[in-house]
DNA sequence: TCTGGGGTCCTAGGACCC
DNA sequence: TCTGGGGTCCTAGGACCC
Protein backbone atom coordinates (compact mmCIF):
# COMPACT_ATOMS: atom_id res chain seq x y z
CA UNK A 1 0.00 0.00 0.00
CA UNK A 2 0.90 3.69 -0.83
CA UNK A 3 0.51 6.10 2.81
CA UNK A 4 0.58 9.55 1.60
CA UNK A 5 1.19 11.76 4.31
CA UNK A 6 0.76 15.52 3.62
CA UNK A 7 1.12 18.64 5.83
CA UNK A 8 -2.03 20.55 6.63
CA UNK A 9 -1.62 24.03 5.68
CA UNK A 10 1.60 23.75 5.63
CA UNK A 11 3.34 27.50 5.93
CA UNK A 12 1.13 28.65 8.11
CA UNK A 13 1.52 25.60 10.25
CA UNK A 14 5.33 26.55 9.96
CA UNK A 15 4.59 30.06 11.00
CA UNK A 16 3.21 28.86 14.19
CA UNK A 17 5.70 26.31 15.47
CA UNK A 18 7.41 29.33 15.58
CA UNK A 19 4.74 31.57 16.68
CA UNK A 20 2.07 29.70 19.11
CA UNK A 21 -0.07 32.80 19.55
CA UNK A 22 -0.79 32.27 15.71
CA UNK A 23 -2.86 28.84 17.06
CA UNK A 24 -6.58 29.41 16.21
CA UNK A 25 -6.23 32.79 14.46
CA UNK A 26 -6.91 33.52 10.84
CA UNK A 27 -3.31 33.11 9.05
CA UNK A 28 -2.39 33.76 5.70
CA UNK A 29 1.08 33.35 3.66
CA UNK A 30 2.11 35.22 0.72
CA UNK A 31 3.82 34.38 -2.14
CA UNK A 32 6.96 36.03 -3.29
CA UNK A 33 6.69 39.68 -3.62
CA UNK A 34 3.76 39.59 -1.35
CA UNK A 35 1.86 39.11 -4.46
CA UNK A 36 -0.80 36.16 -3.80
CA UNK A 37 -2.26 34.12 -1.00
CA UNK A 38 -0.19 30.60 -0.89
CA UNK A 39 -1.77 29.16 2.39
CA UNK A 40 -4.05 29.70 4.73
CA UNK A 41 -5.44 28.43 8.14
CA UNK A 42 -8.37 27.09 8.17
CA UNK A 43 -9.66 30.00 10.00
CA UNK A 44 -8.42 31.81 7.23
CA UNK A 45 -10.37 29.08 4.78
CA UNK A 46 -13.34 29.76 6.69
CA UNK A 47 -13.51 33.40 6.13
CA UNK A 48 -13.67 32.45 2.32
CA UNK A 49 -10.24 33.85 1.18
CA UNK A 50 -9.43 31.69 -1.83
CA UNK A 51 -6.06 29.92 -2.92
CA UNK A 52 -4.10 32.25 -4.95
CA UNK A 53 -5.88 35.20 -4.00
CA UNK A 54 -4.07 38.72 -4.66
CA UNK A 55 -3.18 40.03 -1.26
CA UNK A 56 -4.49 43.51 -2.29
CA UNK A 57 -7.58 42.16 -2.23
CA UNK A 58 -7.86 41.13 1.47
CA UNK A 59 -5.19 43.59 3.04
CA UNK A 60 -8.13 45.68 4.09
CA UNK A 61 -8.95 42.54 6.64
CA UNK A 62 -5.15 42.76 7.57
CA UNK A 63 -5.98 46.40 8.34
CA UNK A 64 -8.78 45.74 10.28
CA UNK A 65 -7.08 42.99 12.53
CA UNK A 66 -9.57 40.55 10.87
CA UNK A 67 -6.26 38.86 9.60
CA UNK A 68 -2.82 37.83 10.08
CA UNK A 69 -0.45 37.76 6.98
CA UNK A 70 3.09 36.40 6.84
CA UNK A 71 5.61 37.23 3.67
CA UNK A 72 6.84 33.81 2.68
CA UNK A 73 10.27 32.38 4.22
CA UNK A 74 11.27 29.50 2.59
CA UNK A 75 14.53 28.81 4.32
CA UNK A 76 12.44 28.02 7.37
CA UNK A 77 9.96 26.01 5.51
CA UNK A 78 12.74 24.21 3.64
CA UNK A 79 13.95 23.36 6.93
CA UNK A 80 11.31 22.14 8.66
CA UNK A 81 10.07 19.97 5.87
CA UNK A 82 13.55 18.20 5.98
CA UNK A 83 12.89 17.89 9.86
CA UNK A 84 9.44 15.95 9.16
CA UNK A 85 10.72 13.81 5.86
CA UNK A 86 13.47 12.43 8.41
CA UNK A 87 10.81 11.53 10.76
CA UNK A 88 9.21 9.45 8.10
CA UNK A 89 11.62 7.77 6.46
CA UNK A 90 12.56 6.26 9.93
CA UNK A 91 9.58 3.96 9.44
CA UNK A 92 8.84 3.93 6.23
CA UNK A 93 10.44 1.39 3.82
CA UNK A 94 10.23 3.86 1.00
CA UNK A 95 10.44 7.41 1.17
CA UNK A 96 9.42 9.52 -2.01
CA UNK A 97 9.04 12.92 -0.87
CA UNK A 98 6.68 14.63 -3.40
CA UNK A 99 6.78 18.41 -2.62
CA UNK A 100 7.94 21.02 0.43
CA UNK A 101 5.36 19.52 2.16
CA UNK A 102 3.89 16.17 0.83
CA UNK A 103 5.40 13.06 0.60
CA UNK A 104 4.73 8.76 -0.87
CA UNK A 105 5.77 6.35 1.92
CA UNK A 106 5.50 2.77 -0.19
CA UNK A 107 4.03 0.60 2.74
CA UNK A 108 5.07 -2.94 0.38
CA UNK A 109 5.94 -5.38 2.80
CA UNK A 110 4.49 -3.71 6.21
CA UNK A 111 1.69 -6.15 7.43
CA UNK A 112 -1.88 -4.63 6.81
CA UNK A 113 -2.91 -5.02 10.12
CA UNK A 114 -0.46 -2.84 11.24
CA UNK A 115 -0.36 0.05 8.97
CA UNK A 116 -3.16 2.24 10.60
CA UNK A 117 -1.53 2.27 14.28
CA UNK A 118 2.03 2.69 12.81
CA UNK A 119 0.07 5.60 10.82
CA UNK A 120 -1.26 7.07 13.59
CA UNK A 121 1.54 6.75 15.91
CA UNK A 122 3.51 8.73 13.25
CA UNK A 123 0.67 11.64 12.95
CA UNK A 124 1.56 12.01 16.76
CA UNK A 125 5.14 12.05 16.47
CA UNK A 126 5.18 14.55 13.70
CA UNK A 127 3.58 16.51 15.96
CA UNK A 128 5.18 16.65 18.99
CA UNK A 129 8.99 16.55 17.52
CA UNK A 130 8.27 19.38 14.81
CA UNK A 131 5.18 21.31 16.04
CA UNK A 132 3.41 20.20 12.47
CA UNK A 133 0.29 18.49 11.83
CA UNK A 134 0.17 15.92 9.38
CA UNK A 135 -2.98 13.58 7.62
CA UNK A 136 -2.25 10.57 6.01
CA UNK A 137 -4.20 8.64 3.69
CA UNK A 138 -3.77 4.80 2.87
CA UNK A 139 -4.84 2.84 -0.55
CA UNK A 140 -3.58 0.42 -2.97
CA UNK A 141 -2.38 3.59 -5.72
CA UNK A 142 -1.54 7.03 -5.04
CA UNK A 143 -4.04 8.71 -6.80
CA UNK A 144 -6.51 6.52 -4.52
CA UNK A 145 -3.80 7.60 -1.69
CA UNK A 146 -4.82 10.83 -2.25
CA UNK A 147 -8.55 10.41 -2.07
CA UNK A 148 -7.53 8.61 1.13
CA UNK A 149 -5.65 11.69 2.20
CA UNK A 150 -9.03 14.31 1.55
CA UNK A 151 -11.01 12.21 4.01
CA UNK A 152 -8.01 12.25 6.83
CA UNK A 153 -8.06 16.06 6.67
CA UNK A 154 -11.46 16.72 6.48
CA UNK A 155 -13.21 14.71 9.17
CA UNK A 156 -11.86 14.88 12.45
CA UNK A 157 -12.96 11.75 13.53
CA UNK A 158 -10.38 10.09 11.59
CA UNK A 159 -7.54 11.26 13.43
CA UNK A 160 -5.46 12.28 10.67
CA UNK A 161 -5.45 8.74 9.41
CA UNK A 162 -8.05 7.25 6.30
CA UNK A 163 -7.07 3.95 4.89
CA UNK A 164 -8.86 2.66 1.99
CA UNK A 165 -8.51 -0.77 1.68
CA UNK A 166 -11.66 -3.08 0.26
CA UNK A 167 -13.84 -2.44 -2.81
CA UNK A 168 -17.00 -1.25 -0.80
CA UNK A 169 -14.54 1.71 1.21
CA UNK A 170 -13.25 2.46 -3.11
CA UNK A 171 -16.79 3.14 -4.20
CA UNK A 172 -18.04 4.71 -1.48
CA UNK A 173 -14.93 7.28 -1.29
CA UNK A 174 -14.97 7.65 -5.05
CA UNK A 175 -18.88 8.47 -4.85
CA UNK A 176 -18.01 11.06 -2.40
CA UNK A 177 -15.00 12.67 -4.14
CA UNK A 178 -16.01 15.52 -6.84
CA UNK A 179 -14.34 15.10 -10.10
CA UNK A 180 -12.42 18.06 -9.65
CA UNK A 181 -10.86 16.87 -6.65
CA UNK A 182 -9.03 14.43 -8.28
CA UNK A 183 -5.46 13.99 -8.90
CA UNK A 184 -4.33 14.66 -12.41
CA UNK A 185 -7.75 15.89 -13.39
CA UNK A 186 -7.04 19.30 -13.21
CA UNK A 187 -9.54 22.81 -13.00
CA UNK A 188 -9.50 22.76 -16.55
CA UNK A 189 -10.70 19.48 -17.53
CA UNK A 190 -13.44 19.07 -14.23
CA UNK A 191 -16.09 21.52 -15.95
CA UNK A 192 -15.34 19.43 -19.48
CA UNK A 193 -16.11 15.85 -17.75
CA UNK A 194 -19.27 17.67 -15.40
CA UNK A 195 -20.65 18.88 -18.52
CA UNK A 196 -20.47 14.96 -20.03
CA UNK A 197 -22.48 13.91 -16.92
CA UNK A 198 -19.11 12.56 -15.00
CA UNK A 199 -19.43 14.10 -12.06
CA UNK A 200 -17.79 12.17 -9.20
CA UNK A 201 -14.69 10.09 -9.43
CA UNK A 202 -16.89 7.17 -9.07
CA UNK A 203 -18.79 8.68 -12.44
CA UNK A 204 -15.52 9.03 -13.49
CA UNK A 205 -14.13 5.14 -12.80
CA UNK A 206 -17.12 3.81 -14.61
CA UNK A 207 -17.03 5.15 -18.03
CA UNK A 208 -15.48 2.36 -20.23
CA UNK A 209 -11.21 3.36 -20.83
CA UNK A 210 -12.03 3.83 -24.79
CA UNK A 211 -14.30 7.37 -23.52
CA UNK A 212 -11.81 8.55 -21.32
CA UNK A 213 -8.86 7.47 -23.84
CA UNK A 214 -10.78 9.42 -26.56
CA UNK A 215 -11.41 12.84 -24.39
CA UNK A 216 -8.46 13.00 -22.10
CA UNK A 217 -6.04 10.79 -23.82
CA UNK A 218 -3.59 8.97 -22.22
CA UNK A 219 -2.78 10.56 -18.89
CA UNK A 220 -6.65 10.29 -18.34
CA UNK A 221 -6.34 7.05 -18.95
CA UNK A 222 -3.76 6.62 -16.34
CA UNK A 223 -5.70 8.53 -13.78
CA UNK A 224 -8.81 6.46 -14.62
CA UNK A 225 -6.82 3.11 -13.94
CA UNK A 226 -5.06 4.13 -10.93
CA UNK A 227 -8.74 4.50 -9.32
CA UNK A 228 -9.16 1.30 -10.16
CA UNK A 229 -6.52 0.10 -7.88
CA UNK A 230 -4.05 -0.27 -10.77
CA UNK A 231 -0.91 1.21 -10.51
CA UNK A 232 0.18 3.34 -13.36
CA UNK A 233 2.20 6.40 -11.30
CA UNK A 234 5.62 4.80 -11.20
CA UNK A 235 7.58 5.60 -8.22
CA UNK A 236 10.34 8.31 -8.81
CA UNK A 237 14.13 6.93 -9.08
CA UNK A 238 16.48 8.96 -7.51
CA UNK A 239 17.58 10.91 -10.62
CA UNK A 240 18.61 14.54 -11.08
CA UNK A 241 16.29 17.93 -12.12
CA UNK A 242 15.61 17.82 -15.98
CA UNK A 243 15.75 21.68 -15.85
CA UNK A 244 16.34 24.19 -13.46
CA UNK A 245 15.16 27.43 -13.61
CA UNK A 246 15.37 31.02 -11.17
CA UNK A 247 12.99 33.46 -12.05
CA UNK A 248 11.21 36.62 -10.36
CA UNK A 249 8.82 39.34 -10.43
CA UNK A 250 9.91 42.82 -9.81
CA UNK A 251 8.24 45.11 -6.86
CA UNK A 252 8.72 47.67 -9.13
CA UNK A 253 8.48 47.46 -13.19
CA UNK A 254 12.00 47.66 -15.32
CA UNK A 255 12.59 49.00 -18.39
CA UNK A 256 16.55 49.32 -18.82
CA UNK A 257 18.81 46.70 -20.25
CA UNK A 258 21.25 47.44 -17.30
CA UNK A 259 18.95 46.74 -14.68
CA UNK A 260 17.54 43.57 -16.80
CA UNK A 261 21.28 42.43 -16.81
CA UNK A 262 21.98 42.69 -13.00
CA UNK A 263 18.57 40.50 -12.20
CA UNK A 264 19.87 38.13 -14.98
CA UNK A 265 23.05 37.56 -13.83
CA UNK A 266 21.90 36.92 -10.09
CA UNK A 267 19.02 34.35 -11.54
CA UNK A 268 21.45 32.46 -13.85
CA UNK A 269 24.42 32.67 -10.90
CA UNK A 270 21.65 30.96 -9.16
CA UNK A 271 20.96 28.28 -11.51
CA UNK A 272 24.75 27.34 -11.75
CA UNK A 273 24.64 26.83 -8.17
CA UNK A 274 21.51 24.63 -8.42
CA UNK A 275 23.92 22.25 -10.94
CA UNK A 276 26.79 22.12 -8.74
CA UNK A 277 24.75 21.41 -6.17
CA UNK A 278 23.08 18.71 -8.25
CA UNK A 279 26.33 17.40 -9.16
CA UNK A 280 25.13 18.11 -13.01
CA UNK A 281 26.09 20.56 -15.74
CA UNK A 282 23.94 22.43 -18.90
CA UNK A 283 24.30 22.54 -21.87
CA UNK A 284 21.43 25.06 -22.94
CA UNK A 285 20.71 28.36 -21.29
CA UNK A 286 17.65 30.17 -21.78
CA UNK A 287 16.40 33.35 -20.67
CA UNK A 288 12.61 35.34 -20.66
CA UNK A 289 11.61 38.43 -20.22
CA UNK A 290 7.66 39.13 -19.03
CA UNK A 291 5.49 42.37 -19.16
CA UNK A 292 3.10 42.96 -16.80
CA UNK A 293 0.41 40.85 -18.18
CA UNK A 294 -2.73 42.81 -15.84
CA UNK A 295 -1.77 45.66 -17.23
CA UNK A 296 -3.62 45.58 -20.54
CA UNK A 297 -2.89 49.38 -21.36
CA UNK A 298 0.66 48.94 -21.98
CA UNK A 299 1.84 47.28 -24.40
CA UNK A 300 3.14 43.38 -24.07
CA UNK A 301 6.05 41.43 -24.70
CA UNK A 302 7.01 37.71 -23.67
CA UNK A 303 9.87 36.80 -25.27
CA UNK A 304 12.19 33.70 -24.78
CA UNK A 305 15.19 32.61 -26.31
CA UNK A 306 17.89 29.68 -26.02
CA UNK A 307 21.58 28.84 -26.87
CA UNK A 308 23.38 26.01 -26.78
CA UNK A 309 27.42 25.44 -24.99
CA UNK A 310 29.70 23.52 -27.11
CA UNK A 311 30.02 21.77 -23.20
CA UNK A 312 27.95 21.59 -20.78
CA UNK A 313 28.79 23.91 -17.99
CA UNK A 314 28.44 24.66 -14.42
CA UNK A 315 30.35 27.49 -13.61
CA UNK A 316 28.82 30.48 -12.60
CA UNK A 317 30.99 32.75 -15.49
CA UNK A 318 30.03 30.25 -17.78
CA UNK A 319 26.49 30.43 -17.55
CA UNK A 320 25.66 33.79 -16.41
CA UNK A 321 27.64 35.22 -19.40
CA UNK A 322 25.40 32.95 -21.73
CA UNK A 323 22.27 33.91 -20.08
CA UNK A 324 23.86 37.60 -20.97
CA UNK A 325 24.24 36.97 -24.30
CA UNK A 326 20.54 35.42 -24.42
CA UNK A 327 19.09 38.50 -22.98
CA UNK A 328 20.73 40.98 -25.17
CA UNK A 329 19.07 38.87 -28.39
CA UNK A 330 15.93 39.39 -27.12
CA UNK A 331 15.66 42.73 -25.01
CA UNK A 332 13.55 45.30 -26.39
CA UNK A 333 13.76 49.16 -25.38
CA UNK A 334 9.95 50.68 -24.68
CA UNK A 335 8.64 48.05 -22.46
CA UNK A 336 8.01 47.65 -19.02
CA UNK A 337 9.07 44.55 -17.95
CA UNK A 338 7.85 43.22 -14.32
CA UNK A 339 9.35 39.04 -14.46
CA UNK A 340 12.43 37.55 -15.98
CA UNK A 341 13.96 34.35 -15.49
CA UNK A 342 16.72 31.94 -16.29
CA UNK A 343 16.07 27.97 -17.42
CA UNK A 344 18.58 25.78 -17.55
CA UNK A 345 17.99 22.52 -19.66
CA UNK A 346 19.79 19.59 -21.56
CA UNK A 347 21.21 18.08 -18.16
CA UNK A 348 23.77 15.94 -17.24
CA UNK A 349 25.80 15.01 -14.64
CA UNK A 350 28.90 16.60 -14.45
CA UNK A 351 31.49 13.21 -14.09
CA UNK A 352 30.20 12.51 -17.51
CA UNK A 353 31.53 15.42 -19.45
CA UNK A 354 32.72 14.88 -22.84
CA UNK A 355 35.33 17.34 -22.99
CA UNK A 356 35.08 19.28 -26.90
CA UNK A 357 37.68 18.29 -29.74
CA UNK A 358 39.06 21.77 -29.41
CA UNK A 359 40.49 21.58 -26.23
CA UNK A 360 41.92 25.64 -26.44
CA UNK A 361 39.27 26.70 -24.23
CA UNK A 362 40.22 23.70 -21.29
CA UNK A 363 41.93 26.00 -19.62
CA UNK A 364 39.93 29.17 -19.33
CA UNK A 365 36.99 26.08 -18.03
CA UNK A 366 38.78 24.70 -15.41
CA UNK A 367 39.71 28.54 -14.04
CA UNK A 368 36.09 29.23 -14.19
CA UNK A 369 35.07 26.06 -12.14
CA UNK A 370 37.78 26.67 -9.40
CA UNK A 371 36.05 30.02 -9.31
CA UNK A 372 32.92 29.04 -9.03
CA UNK A 373 33.82 25.90 -5.82
CA UNK A 374 35.57 29.26 -4.05
CA UNK A 375 32.36 31.12 -4.68
CA UNK A 376 30.04 28.73 -3.32
CA UNK A 377 32.06 27.90 0.06
CA UNK A 378 32.46 32.14 0.96
CA UNK A 379 28.38 31.98 -0.05
CA UNK A 380 27.62 29.07 1.61
CA UNK A 381 26.10 31.14 4.64
CA UNK A 382 23.34 32.85 2.14
CA UNK A 383 24.68 36.21 2.05
CA UNK A 384 26.00 36.01 -1.57
CA UNK A 385 29.23 37.75 -0.64
CA UNK A 386 30.71 37.11 -3.94
CA UNK A 387 29.67 38.09 -6.74
CA UNK A 388 30.44 38.47 -11.00
CA UNK A 389 31.18 42.00 -11.43
CA UNK A 390 28.12 41.89 -13.89
CA UNK A 391 25.70 41.21 -10.83
CA UNK A 392 27.42 44.55 -8.68
CA UNK A 393 25.95 44.78 -5.24
CA UNK A 394 23.16 42.70 -6.71
CA UNK A 395 21.58 39.68 -4.50
CA UNK A 396 19.16 38.05 -6.80
CA UNK A 397 16.56 38.36 -4.01
CA UNK A 398 16.81 42.21 -4.08
CA UNK A 399 13.62 44.33 -5.70
CA UNK A 400 11.32 41.90 -4.10
CA UNK A 401 8.82 42.86 -1.74
CA UNK A 402 9.01 41.08 1.88
CA UNK A 403 6.92 43.27 4.29
CA UNK A 404 4.98 40.26 6.51
CA UNK A 405 8.32 38.31 7.61
CA UNK A 406 8.72 36.39 10.36
CA UNK A 407 12.14 35.62 12.50
CA UNK A 408 14.70 33.83 10.93
CA UNK A 409 14.26 31.04 13.46
CA UNK A 410 16.29 28.22 12.07
CA UNK A 411 18.48 30.14 9.65
CA UNK A 412 19.99 32.43 12.23
CA UNK A 413 21.47 29.15 13.67
CA UNK A 414 22.65 27.73 10.84
CA UNK A 415 24.83 30.99 10.65
CA UNK A 416 25.80 30.63 13.42
CA UNK A 417 27.08 26.78 12.18
CA UNK A 418 28.72 28.43 9.11
CA UNK A 419 30.40 30.88 10.83
CA UNK A 420 31.94 28.62 13.31
C1' DT B 1 -0.16 51.35 -6.39
C1' DC B 2 -0.87 46.02 -5.76
C1' DT B 3 -1.62 39.64 -9.19
C1' DG B 4 4.21 33.58 -7.29
C1' DG B 5 7.73 30.07 -8.55
C1' DG B 6 9.59 25.58 -9.86
C1' DG B 7 8.94 21.40 -11.82
C1' DT B 8 7.17 17.14 -15.22
C1' DC B 9 4.95 15.11 -19.09
C1' DC B 10 2.32 15.04 -23.46
C1' DT B 11 1.11 16.60 -28.03
C1' DA B 12 0.82 19.03 -32.37
C1' DG B 13 3.28 20.60 -35.95
C1' DG B 14 7.41 21.69 -38.54
C1' DA B 15 11.87 20.17 -40.48
C1' DC B 16 14.07 16.73 -42.53
C1' DC B 17 14.86 12.26 -44.76
C1' DC B 18 14.10 8.66 -48.28
C1' DT C 1 -4.57 21.61 -65.40
C1' DC C 2 -2.39 17.81 -62.48
C1' DT C 3 2.67 18.07 -57.17
C1' DG C 4 3.11 11.34 -52.51
C1' DG C 5 3.57 8.99 -48.44
C1' DG C 6 5.62 7.51 -44.43
C1' DG C 7 8.84 7.86 -40.94
C1' DT C 8 11.81 10.26 -37.15
C1' DC C 9 13.32 13.97 -34.41
C1' DC C 10 12.94 18.36 -32.26
C1' DT C 11 10.59 22.22 -30.23
C1' DA C 12 7.10 25.24 -28.37
C1' DG C 13 3.24 25.42 -25.86
C1' DG C 14 -0.19 23.60 -22.90
C1' DA C 15 -1.86 21.00 -18.94
C1' DC C 16 -0.96 19.42 -14.71
C1' DC C 17 1.21 19.22 -10.00
C1' DC C 18 2.51 21.57 -5.40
Amino acid sequence: MYALVDCNNFFVSCERAFQPALEGCPVVVLSNNDGCVVARSNESKEMGIKMGTPFFKVKHLVDQGKLIVRSSNYTLYGDLSARVMSLLAEVAPKLEVYSIDEAFMNMDGVRDADLRSLCSALVKKVRRWTGIPVSIGIADTKTLAKVANHFAKRYKGYKGVCVIDTPQKIRKALSLTPIGDVWGIGWRGAPKLEAAGVKTALDFAERPSEWVRGRMGVTGVRTWSELQGIRMVEDEKDEKRKSICTSRSFANMITGLDELTLRVSDFAGKCAEKLRKDGTAARTVGVFIHTNRFREDLGQYYPMASVRLDVPASSTPEIVSAALGVLKMVYRPGFEYKRAGVIVTDIVDSDSIQQTLFGFDSETRDRDDRISRVMDIVNSSGKNTLRLATQRGGHYADGIRREYCSGLYTTSWNELIQVR
